[in-house]
DNA sequence: ACAAACATTGCAAAATATTGCATCAATATT
DNA sequence: AATATTGATGCAATATTTTGCAATGTTTGT
């Protein structure tokens, strides 16, 4: 087997699930560790992955650390994204959020669509470079670090520059009360400014996260216009939140 | 058989399987490995296909990452870089434009240097990512695609908050009475703001960009502290350059 | 602080590349 | 017709790269 057979192998694996051991590889691959090992380092030195004790994570990941990560989340979220594409129409100004959900949108947006993207995060911007009728306007700032979006007074600054038509709000937890809130100070900041720059507002959740809070204050749940979320099953959710104007997928 | 019989067995069996062994072909065409070894070489001359250690694949058409193209013509650009990096500080604030030279030189950064670096690259902020102690500043502004820096206005005004110790410059026509032009306007707009938000110009050209110029202006040759280049050889360059206080490496 | 898991380094064997060279066939030249 | 010339091919000797292993550090979790 040539080692760009193993290379395909440890980058489509990664794809799927974000994740990669060494024991696993080398068991799948028939090599020894070592060779495992060094070839994610040779990956790692190309940039198509980072190396990690024990294995490999793709090289832009969102803010955690994959071992508590769950692949299964992907195909859920992956739903999501295509409903939340539906509302996107050419000529649009889309502001994307940093999260991992508001990336797997970049991933399924249609090459065709023209658009124009205000976003602050890496992976997404690179995402959208293949698209070529879509327009980047990236937000500057501090570089917040592993997870590669920008924050902090100058990216907020650049967002108020805009109006956008939509505003694609990764994970939040919502709370019919307590309105939309995050779990960092800074990145709450950020989406805050995203919403006051932008006419709609199109959340994306999954269930565990409705009717829960975090720390810091976001918007009011009123503010939404949108929420698209992946278990419908919650008549009373869904009740919930018609009564309020928003629409739920 | 003939040569160019082999060929199309070749690139048809890569289309199939996505890969070919030296071994398998040998086999399959009735030749040396050797043969087929110099086929693939011929090929991949031609850019048809990718020769590896014991076969060939595909060439990787796909999304070009942004990373992949550092790897060529890097020796000599990498001793240019290693000359940069002894004329920085801990604690010093530097603007790294966004060329390859200035990539290779974020690439060679001591892991344990702390400063802070303000830069309209990706691949360059990418590349910081895991120096722990420097802090990223990203200018934000409107995508370039291709090339994965941001210009225009938004680049500009975001450039003119800071007052950089050093700037790195990439690649420029570099000439006596013309001064320092590039090739581009709006990339040259941006490096104008970099030079002027910053106390001291580090350049870095190759030694045929000396002496030759381009259509858009950057700055008077005299702006600049350093001259850091690959060919000491021209004496009378080196005395040109020293005689307006510019240091030649 | 300890053990276990993992990483790093040096090394030797195996696989693969490279180079120089001799052969051969096809074509060009005398 | 005889003889160079050229280019492709295979072979062998010599590098180079890859790989697994073992010995030795380093990190992690308890």
């Amino acid at each position: 087997m040539l080692k760009e057979e193993r290379f395909k192998v440890i980058l489509d694996r990664l794809v799927n699930d974000q994740k990669v051991y060494l024991a696993g590889l080398s068991a799948l691959l028939n090599v020894s560790e070592d060779t495992v090992r060094r070839d994610i380092k040779e990956l790692a030195d190309q940039g198509l992955l980072k190396s990690v004790r024990g294995g490999a994570v793709p090289h832009a990941p969102g803010p955690h650390h994959f071992r508590d990560r769950i692949s299964h989340d992907k195909d859920q979220k992956q739903i999501i994204a295509n409903k939340a594409l539906s509302f996107l129409k050419d000529g649009q100004v889309v502001i994307f959020d940093g999260g991992t959900s508001a990336m797997l949108i970049a991933q399924a947006l249609p090459k065709d669509l023209r658009i124009t993207v205000v976003t602050n995060s890496f992976p997404i911007a690179s995402l959208l470079e293949e698209h070529e009728f879509v327009e980047v306007l990236f937000a500057g700032g501090r570089l917040l670090k592993n997870s590669f979006v920008t924050i902090g007074s100058d990216t907020i600054q650049f967002l108020k520059k805009f109006r956008a038509d939509i505003c694609l709000l990764g994970i939040c937890s919502i709370h019919k009360e307590l309105g939309v809130t995050g779990p960092d100070y800074e990145e709450s900041e950020v989406k805050r400014t995203m919403i006051q720059s932008s006419r709609e507002i199109i959340a994306l959740a999954t269930a565990e996260k409705l009717e829960t809070a975090e720390a810091f204050y976001i918007c009011p749940t009123e503010r939404l216009s949108v929420i698209i979320t992946d278990q419908p099953g919650g008549q009373e959710a869904f009740k919930t939140y018609s009564e309020l104007g928003i629409q739920m997928v």
